[in-house]
DNA sequence: CGGCATCGTTCCACGATGCGGAACCCACCG
DNA sequence: CGGTGGGTTCCGCATCGTGGAACGATGCCG
């Protein structure tokens, strides 16, 4: 291997193999295609993993999908399962309401992780491709920037040190420009962002508190540009997100 | 090995280690202990998991714990995750009501599976331990009382067909009393079992529909019988569960 | 303040373990 | 009945993981 490949490689691939399968059930050269490894070894690998429980053959067929047994796992991320949980169903209302798709992310050191996404029903044709999953810098999103908003000064300044990654002409690179925002969301409760990760993307987001009164996580909608938000209704959609915001706070500080 | 010892052992581990981390943040050591595996193997493997996002040092700490990543995965899960997703905050009040613990599961095979659980506020000290992650075998629970009722006549005759495991001297090992058991599933709506499975510990079970009508999961509450149910409670704690049942029915019917 | 108990990390030679190409089998289809 | 494509099995090779032990960092306690 010309780059070191750090790590046990058996459990890359196991991995790549549940993720091919998040997206839906497949066969085994199916799997093998999606994450690059020899149809035996798959084969071999999807095996091992319906032994753990991790994936099995949807019945009948003899295609795999993901095992119930990754939830009683999943049921140990403790605080971030709550959180997803709960605020799902609020999720489902606020998409609809809004008709765009709406969010849950978390922050993981300088970026935001997205653990949970609800597309509206009836969806438009034209929608935001799912990000969940997916880790982005906190200064180019509106849910990193609800983090960044309320971070300690000392603990910004650190984040403020480090050059602002670029990923569109719009995209906050400067800090005093950024500083004023965050200015902006803490004023407001909510940051509105468009075009700044991706052009023709907008999205409003605003913070879930616990019961400690810190801040956990972020919701967000997001859609396109050209329909979203429409004009004069950035105020109602923002107060929308943060009433959701808050009723999943509350459900949060109540139940365990 | 005396044991042939079927599949990759790497991934044996890596969920040994994963299922560790489910009870809380773990250090190198505690997990190669709880794993049963070397320590220098669980400081790799923890590595590897953490290069993949399925595990992370806890900011600061030099602890392990589940990663956020694991969420993205298990959003894979469809149908499933829905439903233990909205079926979350309907059991936190369920269990808030009746003050003992509530749960989802969906049937595996000719098993229960128990995806989720909820301990009450202020739980007693005497609590039910968790099953999330359990599969026990139809007849011997009332979530499974339940899946049965509601096979067709076919199916269930195969499962009939096999011996039925006694766990205690009450496990209903007889087929017809098992069908007449299943009739009164039918006729009420729920599944009331006590000591059937575990001496001293009796639950209710009502199922989950799902927009094609049908049975997708199903929930319950147990507790330990000296105190669950008081007498003559017995009609108003099985409403409680039929009505939070169909609650997250609706829940499930309506959104994605 | 200094020594001891832990915990985590690194190293390395050994060999078990997983690898994967190819042959085989089966189910479905034309 | 021949062909195609997916799944399973086989087996020799060497890769990859293994784990004992030594090292280094931490932090607790005397």
């Amino acid at each position: 291997m010309s780059s070191p490949t750090i790590g046990v490689q058996v459990i890359r691939r196991a991995f790549a193999v549940l993720r091919a399968l998040a997206g839906g059930p497949l066969g085994v050269s199916d799997v093998a295609t999606a994450a690059h490894i020899p149809k035996s070894t798959a084969a071999r690998v999807l095996a091992a993993l319906a032994a753990e429980g991790a994936v099995e053959q949807v019945p009948g067929e003899r295609r795999y999908r993901l095992g119930p047994d990754l939830l009683s796992i999943a049921s140990g991320l403790g605080e971030t399962w709550d959180i997803v949980a709960i605020a799902r169903p609020t999720l489902v209302d606020l998409a609809a309401e809004l008709g765009e798709a709406a969010g849950v992310s978390i922050r993981d050191g300088w970026t935001v992780q997205y653990v949970d996404q609800v597309e509206p029903p009836n969806p438009n044709p034209v929608q935001v491709r799912d990000w969940t999953g997916t880790r982005i810098p906190l200064h180019a999103v509106s849910s990193g920037q609800v983090f960044l908003a309320q971070l300690p000064a000392p603990v910004l300044s650190r984040y403020l040190a480090e050059p602002l990654e670029a990923f569109t002409p719009a995209t906050l690179t400067d800090a005093t420009a950024l500083l004023e925002r965050l200015r902006q969301v803490r004023r407001d409760g909510h940051a509105w962002v468009r075009d700044e990760y991706s052009i023709g993307l907008s999205s409003v987001a605003a913070s879930i508190v616990d019961a400690r009164a810190e801040v956990v996580a972020a919701i967000h909608v997001h859609g396109p540009s050209y329909r979203f938000p429409n004009p004069g209704d950035e105020d109602r959609i923002a107060g929308a997100v943060r009433a959701a915001a808050a009723r999943i706070g509350a459900r949060l500080r109540a139940g365990g």
